[in-house]
Formats: C-alpha cells, sequence, structure tokens
DNA sequence: AACTTCACG
DNA sequence: ACGTACGTGAAGTTC
C-alpha cells in the first residue's frame, strides 16, 4: 500500500521554535525553527519513507471559523517576529529540498491536512500526519495515524485508533464531541462551563455524540444538568470550531507530491550552507540516514532501553492500525470454552475497560484457557461468562484485578478465584518503578508483546508463572497472595460503595468561600494599588518585592518565593502578606474541594467513588485519586467544615472512623528494639511529652506545652531521617540546637541511632530495605557518589521500613476486617482508608459490634513488642464526630 | 510539561 | 565542602 505523509508545517515550527534556544546565523537571520523542523522532518522521512508528501501552512489569522465565532483564536498572542520571517524561510528550504507545500486563504492547516488525508484515504493509500498539535487526532482511523511530537520536538510518538480509545476512551472522531463540551482556552472555544476534560469524557464515552447527550439529559442530576442545559448553543458552537474542515478544495495531484529520497540536493545545500545550518548540511551528505525509531504512547521503552528491531516495530504498527481485527467468538464457542475451562480448572483473562471502572464499560475481552490460544469474547456475551467467572474454584490469572472485579460488579458478576495479577505482583517486585504496563512487563521477561485482549490473555500465565518464581526467591509470596490480591478485591468493594456527599451544601460552601476570597482580594488590590492576579506566584513576587520593596525571604529556581512560610514571616509587619495567606487558604479550599469535589459526586448514587491505587507509592501505602480523599483537610478549623458535607448513607446511619495512635513510632520502637521507647509505649505515655522529658531530663509533668511541640517534631524527624539543619528551620531554632537536640535523643534511645546505622548498612549491601512483611524498596542510590542523592537514599532507607510496615498492618487489618464483614454479611461497610485510619458507614445496630470488630483486628493485625492502640470516633458527618467507648 | 503551592498521613 | 526531613495528589500559572 503506498504511503501518504501530511505535515502540519505550522504547529511543528511553532514547536521548534519554542522547543530550541533563539540563535541567529551569521547574519544575525534566526535560523532556530527552522533547524529544528527540518531535523524533525527529515527524522521521520528516514522513518517512514513515504511516497508522498506534502506540507501545510496556516495562511492568515483569520479563518472561515471568525465567522461562526468572532473570538475564535482571539487571544493568540501575536507571532514573535524572530519566528515570522522563519516561516518564509522554511517554505524556501522546502522549495530546494523537492517538498511541496500548500496554504490557503481563510483555512487552517488542519483544514489542509483534513482534506489531503480524506482524498488519500479515498485514493487507498495508508495515510500519515506528522504535526505538533493535538486537534489533528479527530482525523484517526483505521487507515490515518498521527505522529505528534513529544518533550519539545526530541521524540515522536505514534498515535492510532488504538492508542486514543486506551488515553481518551472514545473513538477518535469522538474527540470534537469532547471539545464542544470542554471547550478550549488556548483557541477561545468556550465548550460549556464547568465541564472539564474529565466530565467531557466521561458524557461522551457514555452518550456518544453531543446530540445524544441532550437527548438524554433528564438521566443525569444535579447541577451538570443546569450547565448544560444552559449553554447548549455554546456547546453545538464549540464543536463546530473545533472540527476540522475535509471538505476543501485542494488539488489531489498526487505525482506533484511524490516524495524521491535521491533527488537532487544541490540547490538545498546550498540554501543550508547560506543560512549556516550546518548540520543539516551535513545531514545531506551523509546517506542513506539512520533509522530511529517512534515510540509509540503505549509503549514502555524509554530511552535506555534498547530500540525495537524495524520487524517487531512493522509489526506492532500493523496490528495496532487495525483493532478488532481479531473476529469476536460466538455464542456456541463461548459455551465449548466455559466447558474446557470447567475441566482444567484455569483461565486467564484481560479486559480492556474505560476508565472509571466502576461504570462497567470495557470494549474488548480475551480469554485463554491454559496452553490454549486466546480467544476474543465481546462485551454482549460477558452474561455466558458468569458460571466460570463465579466459580471461586477456577483460578484466574489477570491484569488489573480490580478494576477487572469493578467492571464485572457494574454487570453484577462477583468474580471469584483470581489467582495472579500481572500488574500487582510487578510492583512488589519493584514498587519504585513508577508505571506497570502489560508491553513492559512481556520485554522485561523476554515475551513477544501483544496487540489484542486475546494475545494478552494467553500470554498471562507464562507472565505470572516468572514472576511467581522471582517473588518465591524474594519471599514475598505470602504478600502477594495474602495482602496485595485480597486487598484489590477489598479495594474495589471499597471504592463501590462510596461516601455519600452533600452535594447542594458544598455549592453553598463555595458560594461563601467566593465572597470571602473576593474581601481579600479587594484588600491585597486596594495595597497593591492595582489588580494582579494573585494565583500567579510570578506576578505576586513582582507586586511584593519589586513594587512595594518588601525584602524577600528566601528564592526559587525561578524567582522570588511567595509561599505560606515567607508570607508568614512578612504577616507581622506588611498587611498584605498577611491577606495574601487569608486569600490562599480560601482559594485552596475552593478550588481543590467546594469546587472541585462537586463534579466527582456520581450523579447515580450520589456518592463520591474515590479509586485507590494499589501500585504507586514506593513505600507499600495506598494512594487515593479522582478525588483524593486521603488529604481532606483537617488541620485548621475552615478547611475541617469540609467534612461536613461527607455524610452516612442514609438517615440514622452513622460514620465512625478508627485510627492508629502514632502507628509509626511503635513500628519504630518495635523494629529497633529500642528498649525506652517500648517501655513508654507499653506503659501507654503521652510519647511527644516523654521524649521531652527524657531528652530534657525534666519531669514528664513539668514538660511545658512549647517542649512537647519540640519533642513531637523530633520525634517526627527521627522517622523521616533526620538532620539538623531540617529540624532547625522546623522548629526555627540554630543548627547547632537542633543537633544537640538530636544528638541528646539518640543518647537516650540508643538502639534507635543504632537502627538508623544498621539499614542503611545492610541496605547498602542488599541493596533494598524490608518491611516487617517483607516488601521490598531498592534503593541504588545508596551508592551514588552525588551527595545529595545518597542522602536521600539513606533517609529512604530509614523511612521505608517504619512508613511501610504501617502500610502492610492497616492492609492485613483491612482484610480481616472486610472478611468478617462480608462473610457474615453485615450492613455496615467499610469506606475509606487514609493511611492509618479507616472509615465505616455503620448501622445503628451494628455500631458496638463494628467498634469490638474493627478494634481486634486493627489491633492484633500484627503481634509487635509494644501495643497497637485504635481510637474510635463516631457521628452524622465526618466533621461532627465524637469519640466513642 | 515544569514549576510552585498546599492539602493530607 | 557539600545542602537536606518521608510518602502522596490537585490546582493554577507559565512556557
Amino acid at each position: 500500500m503506498e504511503k501518504l505523509l501530511l505535515i502540519d508545517g505550522s504547529s511543528l515550527l511553532h514547536r521548534a521554535f519554542y522547543a530550541l534556544p533563539l540563535l541567529s546565523n551569521k547574519d544575525g537571520v534566526f535560523t532556530n525553527a527552522v533547524h529544528g523542523f527540518m531535523m524533525m522532518l527529515n527524522r521521520l522521512l528516514a522513518q517512514q519513507k513515504p511516497d508522498y508528501l506534502m506540507v501545510a501552512f496556516d495562511k492568515s489569522r483569520v479563518t472561515f471559523r471568525n465567522q461562526i465565532d468572532p473570538d475564535y483564536k482571539g487571544n493568540r498572542a501575536a507571532t514573535p517576529i524572530e519566528l515570522k520571517g522563519q516561516f518564509e524561510l522554511v517554505k524556501q528550504v522546502l522549495d530546494a529540498a523537492h517538498i511541496r507545500w500548500y496554504e490557503e486563504d481563510g483555512y487552517e492547516a488542519d483544514d489542509i491536512l483534513g482534506t489531503l488525508s480524506r482524498l488519500g484515504e479515498e485514493a487507498g493509500f495508508s495515510v500519515e500526519i506528522f504535526s505538533g498539535d493535538r486537534d489533528i487526532f479527530q482525523l484517526i482511523n483505521d487507515h490515518t495515524v498521527v505522529f505528534m511530537t513529544r518533550k519539545g520536538i526530541s521524540e515522536i510518538e505514534r498515535y492510532d485508533v488504538a492508542a486514543i480509545q486506551q488515553r481518551y476512551g472514545v473513538m477518535p472522531r469522538q474527540l470534537i464531541e469532547i471539545k464542544g463540551l470542554m471547550g478550549d482556552s488556548s483557541d477561545n472555544i468556550p465548550g460549556v462551563p464547568g465541564v472539564g476534560e474529565k466530565t467531557a469524557i466521561k458524557l461522551i464515552s457514555q452518550y456518544g455524540t453531543i446530540d445524544n447527550l441532550y437527548a438524554h439529559l433528564d438521566e443525569l442530576k444535579g447541577k451538570l444538568v443546569e450547565r448544560l442545559a444552559e449553554n447548549r448553543e455554546s456547546a453545538y458552537r464549540s464543536r463546530e470550531l473545533a472540527t476540522i474542515c475535509r471538505t476543501m478544495d485542494v488539488p489531489a495531484e498526487w505525482q506533484q507530491y511524490r516524495y524521491d529520497p535521491a533527488a537532487d540536493h544541490s540547490a538545498l545545500a546550498d540554501l543550508y550552507r547560506k543560512l549556516g545550518l550546518n548540520q543539516l548540511l551535513r545531514g545531506l551528505a551523509e546517506q542513506p540516514q539512520a533509522v530511529e525509531r517512534v515510540r509509540h504512547p503505549l509503549s514502555p521503552f524509554d530511552d535506555e532501553t534498547p530500540p525495537w528491531t524495524e520487524c517487531q516495530e512493522e509489526a506492532a504498527a500493523e496490528n495496532s492500525a487495525q483493532p478488532g481485527e481479531t473476529a469476536a467468538v460466538g455464542l456456541v464457542e463461548i459455551l465449548e470454552l466455559c466447558e474446557q475451562i470447567q475441566r482444567s480448572g484455569a483461565m486467564s483473562l484481560y479486559v480492556q475497560w474505560q476508565p472509571p471502572a466502576i461504570s462497567g464499560c470495557f470494549s474488548e475481552i480475551g480469554l485463554a484457557v491454559p496452553g490454549g490460544s486466546g480467544v476474543l469474547v465481546a462485551p454482549e456475551c460477558i452474561e455466558a461468562l458468569r458460571g466460570v467467572l463465579e466459580d471461586g474454584q477456577i483460578t484466574k490469572q489477570v491484569a488489573y484485578s480490580k478494576e477487572l472485579r469493578l467492571l464485572l460488579l457494574a454487570h453484577d458478576i462477583n468474580i471469584a478465584g483470581i489467582s495472579d495479577d500481572v500488574i500487582l505482583a510487578a510492583y512488589l517486585l519493584d514498587p519504585a518503578a513508577g508505571s506497570y504496563q502489560l508491553e513492559s512487563l512481556a520485554l522485561q521477561y523476554g515475551m513477544p508483546s501483544q496487540h489484542t485482549a486475546a494475545g494478552w490473555a494467553q500470554l498471562l500465565p507464562d507472565l505470572a508463572a516468572a514472576q511467581r518464581q522471582q517473588l518465591a526467591e524474594q519471599e514475598m509470596l505470602k504478600l502477594y497472595q495474602d495482602m496485595e490480591l485480597p486487598l484489590a478485591a477489598v479495594l474495589a468493594d471499597m471504592e463501590k460503595q462510596g461516601i455519600r456527599v452533600e452535594g447542594d451544601k458544598l455549592a453553598e460552601m463555595s458560594q461563601t468561600l467566593t465572597k470571602a476570597m473576593e474581601e481579600c482580594q479587594a484588600d491585597i488590590y486596594a495595597i497593591a494599588g492595582h489588580e494582579f492576579n494573585i494565583n500567579s506566584p510570578k506576578q505576586l513576587g513582582a507586586v511584593l518585592f519589586d513594587e512595594l520593596g518588601i525584602p524577600p525571604v528566601k528564592k526559587t529556581k525561578t524567582g522570588y518565593s511567595t509561599d505560606a512560610e515567607v508570607l508568614e514571616t512578612l504577616a507581622g509587619q506588611w498587611q498584605i502578606a498577611a491577606r495574601i495567606l487569608d486569600y490562599r487558604l480560601v482559594a485552596k479550599l475552593k478550588s481543590t474541594y467546594t469546587d472541585g469535589l462537586q463534579p466527582l459526586i456520581n450523579p447515580q448514587t450520589g456518592k463520591i467513588h474515590t479509586t485507590y491505587m494499589q501500585t504507586v507509592t514506593a513505600t507499600g501505602r495506598l494512594s487515593s485519586v479522582e478525588p483524593n480523599l486521603q488529604n481532606i483537610p483537617v488541620r485548621h478549623e475552615l478547611g475541617r467544615r469540609i467534612r461536613e458535607v461527607f455524610v452516612a448513607d442514609r438517615p440514622q446511619e452513622l460514620l465512625l472512623s478508627a485510627d492508629y495512635n502514632q502507628i509509626e513510632l511503635r513500628v519504630l520502637a518495635h523494629i529497633s528494639g529500642d528498649e525506652r521507647l517500648i517501655e513508654a509505649f507499653r506503659h501507654g505515655e503521652d510519647i511527644h511529652r516523654r521524649t521531652a522529658s527524657e531528652v530534657l531530663g525534666i519531669a514528664p509533668e513539668d514538660v511545658t506545652p512549647f517542649q512537647r511541640r519540640q519533642a513531637k517534631a523530633v520525634n517526627f524527624g527521627i522517622v523521616y531521617g533526620i538532620s539538623d539543619y531540617g529540624l532547625s528551620r522546623d522548629l526555627g531554632i540554630s543548627r547547632a540546637e537542633a543537633a544537640d537536640y538530636i544528638s541528646r535523643y539518640f543518647q537516650r534511645y540508643p538502639k534507635v541511632a543504632e537502627y538508623q546505622r544498621q539499614t542503611i548498612l545492610t541496605a547498602r549491601s542488599n541493596g533494598y530495605v524490608s518491611t516487617l512483611c517483607g516488601r521490598r524498596r531498592y534503593l541504588p542510590d545508596l551508592l551514588n557518589r552525588n551527595y545529595n542523592l545518597r542522602s536521600l537514599a539513606e533517609r529512604m532507607a530509614i523511612n521505608t521500613p517504619i512508613q511501610g510496615s504501617a502500610a502492610d498492618i492497616i492492609k492485613i487489618a483491612m482484610i480481616g476486617i472486610a472478611n468478617e464483614l462480608k462473610l457474615n454479611s453485615w450492613q455496615s461497610k467499610m469506606i475509606l482508608q487514609v493511611h492509618d485510619e479507616l472509615i465505616f458507614n455503620v448501622v445503628p445496630k451494628e455500631q458496638q459490634d463494628l467498634i469490638a470488630l474493627v478494634k481486634d483486628k486493627m489491633e492484633h493485625a500484627l503481634p509487635l513488642s509494644v501495643p497497637l492502640t485504635v481510637d474510635v470516633k463516631a457521628g452524622g458527618n465526618w466533621y461532627d464526630m465524637e469519640k466513642v467507648k
């Protein structure tokens, strides 16, 4: 098949201009953008070897879109003069290189590409588009792919239908529907106010189009409906603005666009020489050019990993360009397959879904019987699999088990018997890796990458076996089978349960905060003498330190620091600093919480369903996203009020919170074995008071609140891998005083000092540290010659066993509690985890039993040399909680 | 995408 | 002579 390569000259020249330093040749002509553009183009040409080639440019600022909306791209800054000239230059270069380019009044480069790609598809070409602008993604289909610059211009990523689906959860052509809803501030496309990317994607993946969304508006609830209804016209107009025109009158004279790598380049060489583009000139001499690889957005490869061979690359491109090529099997085959699964007692499955998993939307499900080849089952046949999926005797090897469970729960299928989750296994084997994807795992274990759900399903047993081998060697099998795997199911159930949130109250709070914010704003502007963007640290720094002449306290990489610490030191003397602190507090609460949480209330359930991330932290903790329910304000009263909107599911019911008391210090006492620390906890003492008393050599009852506060900071510091500098900064004392405090601490708690020393030594020789349950974290930087990196690794070595063991403990407790709640069909539910705290929704009649259960499971999760104690509070909402029993 | 700031344990 | 507390996620600005 012949290949047509279309280039968005305007967007790529812009990209190149901003990515490269502004350099001019000896004549003072700016050439950086031309240089970058041609380097990128040459790289892609060498790689893709197109048969036809064409570069499109924007002609004028005014296009047909300005007739639809005069404001379209109205906020675009003027093109810098240094770049303007390079547009002419690059066209000359293209002419000299015998590369055709095209522009037309009233249209953007996108429209030319849209039209030519359509014509190319109709002519039977394989079309490739190279651009730096994501708007072009809407043109992707089975015949057309997009290459996009990444990280400035140093890398090129390939996007096909599958990549778009994976990234956005919709078909490429639906991206215009999404843009219609969310708008685009950089192009001045309004969209629907209050609808961001997340909401837009959710709505479009559910309803397909804006038309269909409006036809089903009655199915949605809350503020969203109002916003959509009020801005219907804007949504349609925005979609029109975002839609690339594919029906221009562009000549499809393919032979004129033919690309000939062997063409005469003497004119081009002359021009390069004249412009001083020596690198490009040298490139012309070196024929043929080296083939470089393209980075697939889903590919695990980074710069250090070996490149794909051309053969693999092409195979991947071939397959992913035609998703769904593997035909789904029919019902008869599924039933046969189920029989085979029953006989063998095992299966593997891989599902491709659209987030959030809780909504139950998936596009493909791949199945395999051990040793057999994978098959594709269509989503509508899922019911036929219920029997085998719910049969706990049939072991299942999967990836992303939490999401799989949620997905199936949405179809009322309760999956059981998951024996392996290759993602969880990969996390345990290297929790600091950052991300875990099947592609990278396959590569890591020397297995072929797959392009279909069926292919992955078939590969999973081999992958799981290899990982099990390693987990066994590293003594982490128990952690895997008895902790992370069961926990995934527990988390799925918690996410599905969700927590009820009063949206109206949240909206009310937003209004109050808006008023408070405006008051602060007015004061700040009055003092400053003019308006400016308080949210911009840069503008704020200019006002405070340049205009008002306030002495700067500290600097950041990019300018003056304006963080809370700085503002607090200034607040005594400068009223504006105090008011900015007020403003910051209120603005934070509004943007992140009262405004930010509202769109995350699920209209169907009226609850917020967070997503727990089980494979993110390097220590073994969980994290929580969309929203993060692990950082709801609590330390300051005003913020704490946000918790009022988190309520029990039904009237009469209560929220119950159970939190570990000083779990990290208790873990430290246990693993260090320090007798004095252990004794303190065994006697149930106030640990910070005790520390102050020990270090200062005074009686516990004589410790002042100030001394206790200092001791508390020291205790925290110990857990983090203290430094005198850090402590001095935190306490506002001199470094010498801090050093003295620390040395006294270590004299009174010698085994703690010994633990820190020994941990670093052992870690240095092992290469890793471990938690109480054997969870590992590799710390190669312990041997780094860079002092900073080495010191950081040493602090991680000290902190990780403590933080990680505490994480192990609460995970054990969660599994124990969840098992009991499920086994005896309790009506009360576990709904949240906040590192050392569990939140439950409790029905009144179960309250006493639940408290007993929770305390027991949490306090006895792991036997330590010190007691673990748990405090329990309960109330109608997350703010009004009182201690119970 | 990087940076700054700030919310939590 | 280094230059510094551990672990996260989200919002906003700037380039």
